[in-house]
RNA sequence: GGGGCCGUAGCCCAACUGGCAGGAGGCGAACGGUUUAGGUCCGUUACAGUGCGGGUUCGAAUCCCGCCGGCCCCA
């Protein structure tokens, strides 16, 4: 006899739940029900799901099938992130198409999804590379551009040599492709932007709304990222032998108040402002200096370890606090996109200028304020100099020279020059190109497709050629979660009426590596939508769980550790069920969790036992609990509040531990207590099988079916505490004299401060710790403690 | 260098607004019982005083300060 056979188990409820399709969100429609929506972050259909996945998917999986349980009407879908360079070098490796390649992965997910019994409404599936989604990707980018958020611009990028693609400045970990690993390189390049720094601020003040609800850690990178920092311009006139500008130089510092102490100028030498102030004798070492910037990474410019490099330009400007001359350095630790590509050197106040002033002989002085450090400008603006807020955060790079990805609806035209798509001809798709039609050439591989390219001009007609750049993945990111409201709306990117019904999301569960990139992205495009009149919401996501990694032995998973755990292989071993409790029940969800540390022989022990509980029962259905066992009922119903607490606050490991110690008490009653006839027994494990269906949905069912009812036990209805029952009556009031324990006395829970206090001075024990000396102060605290001072 | 999170039995993890660490639960271990057998089932037992040092308090795992160790983010 197998003890616990998870394959015939699986396998009987599996065709049975695909029938019943509970899950669909339209289920319960109507009515003042409440809503949820439940949103897991998407999946990059790469091979099979894997731990990781699982993890996240299981938190996600048990919030959405409680509330399902509650009766609320649910939203819980499920899609893929389905554009991007896996799928576009696995098909010029194969000569085929990067949709071959995306769709059977999604096919492979999307299985594995059903077995490992997702709670999603199936119906509402997207997958970004569908035509029918990026048509509104694109009218999202029309929308933007129209706004003035979306443009072009020459700018110097990050360029990965691999991918033969730019790269966004989340994508670069460390100087090197966050992809392929190869060292990033800089480039200019006319790429297009959106406009996201526009925001900047909103998306500062509304991170206050968001707490409580989202990590503190996440809240706190995204405030890092857009880094908000106050100070001011300071204009410098340009003096001496330079040629090429008149206007004067302005830097923005937060310490205004050192300005007195600035003795030099540096400017970023890729930046025009450095070919203006260039004298001409300067300009070969100039050129010669840019060429060694190029070679740098954005890291290595940056960083303080490494020596500050830079030329002379041969002019100077005035410093206007002191009216003296200083000299013009181009210097790579200044970067031409960031700030004014400009910053006043203040060596005897910033490190950097320090480290700059001291291998380039320049003087370091410290006039003002003793105490720099921590000194506040408070309202110090010097003269020529005008107070200002600036951003760390950058315009974000939307362009990528690849072919996977979502086709930028512009046309160039000689005549009209840059051309929006109409509405009604989107979407713009992709041509048919596979294979080594797709290798890497520099340029995105869109420009070989000549006849795709050639179009006409929507304005007048005449002869034009298509935008070949594809959008980053993060902007299909940026906004699915509105289409999955209505998958099939042809009016709009999303019915607004559906949106109206179902967002703001009631709780996003994914990964924290999305910190500062998809999360700012997706909370920029809902308030401009929001801008637009399309969503009444500004804040997609109330709430955020960011899971912990799931790691193995101390190290996280990978081939060339060979400590990789697969995922089939453990559900083939030990069930679905299983695997799922033991992620659940390892820790708190927001933890890393150790591989080796958990237990899915543990778990399957575990289901087991509560399956054969299920089985000794033979109390009858529907017979009244109320004549039951007392005790028993008492743990059920305590069980069940705290179970709910837990749940909502989404400590489910401690909700598992619960379940076990009920399945125990259940137990030890079966045999040595009221036995297997009393009602209270049935009403202790039906209450278990409903509440462990969140987490082991196979078990449960199979418990509900041995417990004489009919599928489905996920929608059997969440079991109600009864106030009355789950009350404790008494509870153990702790006496300490001068904090140390001495007694413990039963008392009421609502036991008054003066009776609680007369009863713990009455105590023997106390009489005897006091030892004949006076009470002072009792320190009583009903019903838990008293705590007797001797005085 | 700056910011954040975390240190509880051999291991993972509990402990409500500070209030019983004979730890909620589990893994592993030992012992006993059931069994022809067991990667079964049932039961019993052992093991920490909460990383270290101060402070606040009647009372600190919990709050504050300083160290040590680990993880994450930004540089």
């Amino acid at each position: 006899m197998r003890p616990y056979d998870h394959r015939a188990i699986e396998a009987r409820w599996l065709p049975v739940w695909q029938e019943l399709d509970p899950f669909r969100a339209d289920r319960r429609a109507g009515g003042g029900r409440e809503r949820r929506f439940l949103l897991d972050m998407f999946s990059y259909p790469s091979g099979d799901l894997h731990m990781g996945n699982a993890e996240a998917l299981v938190f996600g999986d048990l919030l959405a099938r409680y509330w399902f349980q509650r009766g609320y009407q649910v939203l819980h879908p499920v899609g893929w992130d389905a554009f991007g360079l896996p799928a576009e070098n696995a098909a010029i490796r194969g000569g085929s198409h990067p949709a071959q390649w995306t769709y059977a992965n999604i096919a492979t997910q999307a299985a594995s999804l059903r077995r490992y019994a997702v709670s999603v409404d199936w119906s509402r599936r997207l997958h970004t590379c569908d035509p029918e989604f990026y048509r509104w990707t694109q009218w999202l980018f029309l929308r933007l551009y129209e706004r003035g958020l979306a443009y072009r611009k020459a700018s110097w990028v990050n360029w990965c040599p691999g991918d033969q693609t730019v790269l966004a400045n989340e994508q670069v970990v460390g100087g090197r492709c966050e992809r392929c690993g190869a060292q990033v390189t800089r480039r200019e390049l006319t790429q297009w932007f959106f406009r996201i720094t526009a925001y900047a601020q909103r998306l500062l003040d509304d991170l206050a709304g968001l707490a409580g609800g989202w990590p503190e850690s996440v809240l706190t990178m995204q405030r890092n990222w857009i880094g908000r920092s106050e100070g001011a311009f300071v204009d410098f006139p340009v003096t001496g032998q330079v040629t090429g500008r008149a206007e004067p130089v302005t830097v923005f510092t937060t310490r205004p108040d050192t300005l007195p102490d600035a003795t030099f100028l540096a400017v970023a030498p890729e930046a025009a402002l450095a070919d203006e102030i260039c004298a001409p004798e300067q300009a070969a070492a100039l050129t010669a200096y840019r060429e060694q910037t190029r070679r740098r990474t954005e890291i290595e410019r940056l960083s303080t370890d490494l020596a500050k490099t830079g030329v002379f330009l041969g002019g100077y400007a005035t410093n206007p606090a002191t009216g003296r001359p200083v000299p013009v350095y181009a210097a790579d630790y200044v970067l031409a996109d960031y700030g004014t590509g400009a910053v006043m050197g203040v060596p005897g106040h910033d490190p950097r200028d320090e480290q700059f002033a001291t291998g380039h002989g320049l003087p370091v002085t410290r006039t003002a304020g003793a105490g720099s450090a921590g000194a506040t400008p408070a309202g110090a603006t010097p003269a020529g100099g005008r107070p200002g807020v600036r951003y760390r955060l950058r315009d974000w790079l939307i362009s990528r020279q690849r072919y996977w990805g979502c086709p930028i609806p512009i046309v160039h035209c000689g005549q009209c020059g840059e051309v929006a798509v109409l509405d009604d001809a989107l979407p713009v798709e992709l041509p048919d190109l596979r294979g080594s039609d797709l290798a890497p050439r520099g340029v995105s591989p869109l420009a070989a497709a000549k006849e795709w390219v050639s179009v006409d001009c929507p304005r007048c007609g005449g002869p034009a050629r298509r935008d070949t750049d594809t959008m980053d993945t993060f902007v299909d990111s940026s906004w699915y979660f509105l289409r999955y409201c209505s998958p099939e709306y042809a009016g709009g990117p999303f019915d607004p009426a559906e949106v109206r019904r179902w967002l703001p999301v009631d709780q996003y569960v994914g990964g924290a590596e999305h910190a500062t990139g998809h999360l700012l992205y997706a909370r920029f495009i809902t308030k401009v939508l929001h801008d637009l009149g399309w969503v009444e919401v500004s804040e997609p996501f109330t709430r955020l769980l960011t899971q912990g990694q799931v790691i193995n032995q101390g190290a996280s998973m990978s081939k060339s550790l060979g400590n990789g755990v697969d995922l089939a292989e453990q559900l083939d071993a030990y069930g679905v069920d299983a695997v799922r409790l033991a992620l659940v029940f390892a820790g708190p969800p927001a933890e890393d969790i150790d591989w080796a540390d958990i237990s899915p022989v543990g778990a399957q022990r575990f289901l087991h036992r509560v399956l054969r509980l299920a089985g000794a029962v033979t109390a009858p259905p529907g017979g009244d609990p109320g004549t039951g066992d007392p005790a028993v009922r008492e743990t059920t119903h305590r069980t069940v509040a705290e179970v709910t607490a837990h749940v909502e606050e989404r400590r489910f490991n401690v909700a598992v531990a619960r379940l076990m110690s009920l399945a125990s008490t259940v137990r030890r009653a079966v045999d040595g207590g009221c036995g297997p006839a009393d009602p209270a027994v049935r009403e202790a494990v039906e209450a278990l099988a409903v509440m462990l269906s969140l987490v082991a949905p196979y078990t449960a069912e199979e418990m509900w079916q041995r417990l004489g009812h009919p599928p489905t036990v996920a929608l059997a209805g969440w079991p109600v505490a009864d106030p009355e029952l789950a009350e404790v009556r008494s509870v153990t009031c702790v006496v300490q004299v001068a904090g140390k324990l001495w007694d413990r006395i039963e008392v009421p829970p609502e036991v008054g401060e003066a009776e609680l206090r007369e009863l713990a001075l009455a105590s023997a024990a106390v009489r005897e710790a006091l030892a004949g000396r006076p009470v002072g102060r009792v320190v009583v605290r009903p019903p838990r403690l008293v705590n007797v001072v001797p005085g």
